[in-house]
DNA sequence: CTCATTAATGAGAATGGTTCGCAAATGCAT
DNA sequence: ATGCATTTGCGAACCATTCTCATTAATGAG
């Protein structure tokens, strides 16, 4: 059991939520996920330590963290729902093009510019979503090998 | 029946397609469309001219225009994908968290921050999509009422 | 203009993610 | 321990989207 997870039931208590068995164990997959999976997927790594655990249980876990705040759910591509504990440090996402991979960045220089735009536009910005697609270089100055 | 249109009708011409009556209805809905409608609100306005068509036929031209290119497919929110006829200069979204309505934007340094992220993390960038969600200003020195 | 070819359509079924409803099971304050 | 409100599991329900397939229609050749 994770600490990342223990934050996460810890949350919950707080909110006033039980904590039981079922939210122990998904609690735990979250947290030590690296990957941003989707619900169906949660849902077998949970399936994997309890079998008896039901989707829609996930999917109402999975919903109350996130309305703590310490999970996020993205929505990347076709309607599914990803997810991803959420850090103390926020950052944006990009995917790589072939390999559909999602590398975490952060740039306080877009960030400022963002919250200057929205100002400009005559709001307040409250969040954003911002995701990069790119294909990786051609690496000729690669140096992980002898050459 | 709108030039925007008759260019959506135009490019399927010559990427081999037929044009057919229902392709020449949506084509008007889609590029009279200001307001980023999903596919099930497209197909309401298309049923209103003729209510023979088919909510897959819609489904299937909107593909097909989004495949020109000529009409971009964004997600915003929970699943449905949101329509817009492509302009020529690109931009990016705000949303208004209290109305929903969105608001188009575009700002180069941003885009320029971008592909300088995306080129420091190995990557070319090819595409992106940005949406910044905010609460209206309290705006003190409107000036549409009064005093 | 007529035909044959072949793509497009409509209707509905299928899919996949997500939510709901409800009876049964369980956490937790007392 | 016990009662009761909260959770759970299961299946049904939903919604957007895609697929199937028989029928219809657009297009190019003659």
């Amino acid at each position: 059991m994770s600490d990342a997870a223990d934050v996460l039931i810890s949350h919950c208590r707080q909110a006033g939520q039980r904590i039981t068995a079922p939210r122990r164990i998904i609690a735990d997959v979250v947290a030590r996920a690296d990957d941003h999976p989707d619900v169906p997927e949660i849902y077998r790594r949970v399936a994997e330590i309890d079998p008896g655990i039901s989707l829609s249980t996930v999917y109402r876990t999975v919903k109350i963290f996130a309305s703590t705040g310490l999970v996020e759910r993205h929505s990347f591509a076709g309607g599914r729902a990803r997810i991803e504990p959420a850090s103390e440090i926020h950052h944006d996402h990009l995917i790589d093009i072939e390999s559909g991979a999602v590398i975490e960045f952060r740039s306080d220089e877009i960030e400022r510019l963002q919250a200057l735009v929205a100002r400009e536009l005559g709001f307040e910005l409250t969040a954003h979503r911002l995701v990069l697609y790119g294909r990786p270089l051609a690496r000729k100055a690669r140096r992980t090998r002898k050459p």
